[in-house]
RNA sequence: GGACUUGUAGCUCAGUGGUAGAGCGCUUCAUUCACAUUGAAGAUGUCAGAGGUUCGAAUCCUCUCAAGUCCACCA
């Protein structure tokens, strides 16, 4: 053996053979019982990021109950991030002075795919430079034909069960990338900007967005605001830009009488708690914005101007006619941003699909309560419940192309929606008028929200359904795994599956924390502060970098990536290579495995204390307790194990002692092998079989 | 506005009712005898602050301060 552990020749080497000789699959226990997990789908586009690597802990508890025997299924997966990817290709065609309106739908479509297709494939061979025992036979990917026809015929079936609707709801939408976003997708940012009183006939009122008034069909009052009573329910001449006009008085107590002089305008089309007065109140909706971003032939004169500009001119003709009472310049508040390209987002009335979530969402909550699913730490619980009980209805249709378009057809002639589960409907059904597709595609979280019941169906795989763990970061408990529980259930009862432990898509719900640069900050791209974990491992080995990341921090929590420890456990990985050394170059000439019986009490102390690790490190990892089970198994190999042990039988080595030697570190390696599985394998295999391997070997149980 | 997380040795972080811990760094010694070293010994902390509960609090409760995150969003 080398004086030195080389991760480089040994990692590539062993990750082969693994995959050669099907390892990975759950094949290789044949009898065993189902454990699987589905590993969050990445980006097809996509780089490893430490998202990404903190993953480590699903191959820990994947190569932990594989050796436990279990048939264990560890299944990968990439998605087609439509936002997200037709994003990053809109960039690029910009880049090259072109725009996505120079294309129609189909061809747009078509480059996008095969500029995914060139570009896929990169992370996967960096999950295995992370040395991830992912069964890649099972690989699926949201575009896949047979996962596309799951998503459709969950989508009828949820219309046809009234569950999914079409409504003009106002959306999150962005003039500027011409596409509505969810209302996770949007940002919120502190502005500061001018707020105009503005005066209404007798009142006066405050707003923002004078601009918007010409959809203005209401004023509101709080009903208890004494200043305003005599003006409720009365229609009200006013004098406005575009000459006389009437509007009504409502009182609504979303109002608050302290804000500006507690009066409001009402704008149901273009501002979300407007929205919801009009609704209560029955007041129309008039639209003065198009898509565009531009003013419509409501706003009058004003027609043809961006938002911005009309602002400016409608407030200097209020200006010109007396009707601004006072202008406040240093008003600050929050104002919604698309979280791609960083404008406002424009509060937008849009006829949408809908899916209703109250149902969905009670029973998403219930498996919960009733521990079916139990979520790890259960901190975040919390926050689970507290997402589904406020949910508001789902809006999944999207503006872009790059996605799985929705299986919708309006007739030309008599407006009949027609939903099915991917056919074509040329003709409608009702007056045989042209059928015509809706252009939006699914939000990608409706398709990946189907996902355990998807990968698992499409490859035969559904004795592993429900997967035992779905492990990912708690940054996307609402966005993702919520809406999967949500989804998984209702699938399943679709299916006519009843007990509601069948239903559920996975049991246990376990969150990591984010990774942090050195210096505690978020890293994106945008920083310039990304740290790609490869370099990490080509420089310390994979071994170290996933040790790195489970010892010493507390599970869920947030840690910032730090170098000495990195260096720490690369110079573990070599401690732990050199015990295997020393184990080699003294072995006693007559030395014969089968010699079991321990006759010196050093020796007999440590048979005993390894049994104890052995029980203290199954027993953490199954209460995902990731960080002390690292922990133990550092201090005990080191410390106790190579300082203790191995200097005191140093000078004392015959066969019997030689055996305890020999098997102690054998446990050591096993147990480590779920977090180290490089280095480990190979002194397995030098030490003992060189044609087998510890990852399909026994893990060791003490009773 | 609602909530969550974090604040412990110079740095990165464990520790959740019983005399303050690890790694890195630092000091001293030993060693090149499995270990691009390793081992032994050592120094270092008003456990963010204040109050409370308790025989006893880093740990439980209340408040304050600071950093960060999620959700909802007031014209």
């Amino acid at each position: 053996m080398d004086k030195v552990y080389n991760n480089k020749d040994v990692e590539e080497k062993i990750y082969k053979t693994w995959e050669e000789k099907g390892y990975f699959k759950p094949e290789v226990n044949p009898t065993g019982k189902p454990y699987s997990i589905i590993l969050p789908p990445t980006n097809a586009n996509g780089a490893l990021h430490f998202g990404h690597a903190m993953y480590v802990v699903e191959d820990i508890l994947i190569r932990y109950h594989r050796m436990k025997g279990l048939s264990t299924l560890w299944l990968p997966g990439t998605d087609h991030a439509g936002i997200e990817t037709q994003f990053v290709f809109e960039k690029k065609l910009r880049e090259e002075g072109k725009s996505r309106l120079d294309f129609t739908r189909e061809e747009l479509f078509k480059m996008i795919k095969l500029y995914v297709d060139e570009n896929r494939g990169g992370i996967e061979k960096q999950l295995r430079r992370l040395g991830f025992s992912l069964d890649w036979s099972r690989e699926k990917y949201t575009m896949d034909k047979d996962v596309i026809e799951i998503v459709y015929d969950t989508f009828k079936k949820l219309f046809d069960d009234g569950l999914v609707y079409r409504a003009k709801r106002l959306v999150n939408y962005c003039t500027y990338d011409g596409t509505s976003f969810s209302d996770l997708e949007v940002i919120y940012e502190e502005r500061q900007n001018p707020l105009y009183y503005i005066k209404y006939g007798p009142l006066i009122l405050a707003t923002t967005r004078p601009e918007t008034k010409f959809g203005d069909t209401a004023v509101a009052v709080h009903p208890d605001d004494k200043r305003y009573q005599q003006y409720i329910g009365k229609e009200l001449d006013i004098e406005t830009v575009l000459g006389k006009s009437k509007i009504k008085v409502v009182a609504d107590k979303f109002v608050d009488p302290l804000f500006g002089t507690g009066v409001v305008k009402i704008t149901p089309a273009h501002d979300f708690d407007d929205f919801e007065v009009a609704d209560r109140h029955d007041l129309p909706m008039v639209q003065v914005i198009n898509f565009d971003g531009k003013m419509n032939e409501k706003a009058g004169k004003y027609e043809g101007l961006y938002i911005k500009q009309a602002r400016r001119a409608v407030v200097e003709d209020m200006q010109a006619k007396g009707l601004v009472e006072k202008i406040d310049e240093n008003y600050v508040h929050r104002i919604g941003l698309c979280y791609k390209c960083k404008n406002p987002i424009e509060p937008l009335p849009l006829e949408q699909w809908f899916v209703k979530m109250e149902p969905l969402a009670r029973q998403a909550i219930e498996v919960v309560k009733k521990e079916e699913i139990k979520i790890y730490p259960k901190d975040f619980e919390k926050r689970y419940l507290q997402f589904l009980e406020n949910i508001k209805d789902w809006n999944i249709s999207r503006q872009i192309v790059w996605g799985i378009r929705i299986p919708a057809f309006k007739c030309e002639k008599c407006g009949q929606w027609e939903v099915t589960a991917g056919e074509v409907r040329e003709k409608c059904g009702k007056c045989s008028g042209k059928m015509i597709q809706d252009e939006d595609t699914f939000d990608t979280w409706f398709s990946s929200g189907q996902w355990p019941y998807a990968t698992l169906k499409t490859t035969d795989s559904l004795k592993f359904y429900p997967a035992n763990v779905m492990e990912t970061g708690y940054d996307i408990l609402p966005w993702w795994v919520a809406r999967m529980v949500m989804l998984g259930i209702y699938i399943q009862k679709k299916q006519g599956v009843e007990r509601i432990g069948e239903q559920i898509p996975f049991k246990d719900v376990v969150l990591h924390g984010l990774v942090n640069d050195p210096l505690g900050k978020k890293m994106s791209k945008s920083k310039g502060n990304v740290i790609n974990p490869i370099e990490l491992i080509d420089q310390y080995g994979a071994d170290a970098v996933r040790f790195a990341l489970i010892y010493g921090t507390a599970f869920g929590n947030d840690q910032s990536l730090s170098y000495p420890k990195l260096e720490a456990m690369r110079k573990f990985t070599n401690k732990l290579w050199n015990m295997a050394r020393f184990i080699e170059m003294t072995k006693p000439e007559d030395y014969i495995e089968s010699e079991k019986k321990i006759t010196n009490e050093n020796d007999n102390e440590m048979s005993e204390k390894i049994k104890q690790l052995a029980k203290e490190v199954a027993s953490l990892l199954n209460k995902y307790d990731f960080n002390h089970a690292a922990q133990n198994l550092y201090e005990f190999a080191w410390h106790t194990f190579a300082d203790i042990y191995i200097e005191d039988v140093k000078n004392r080595i015959d066969n019997s002692s030689y055996s305890v030697l020999k098997n102690s570190y054998l446990v050591i390696l096993k147990l480590l092998h779920p977090f180290m599985p490089f280095v480990t394998e190979e002194i397995y295999h030098i030490l003992w079989k060189e044609g087998e391997s510890l990852m399909i070997s026994e893990w060791p149980i003490y009773e």
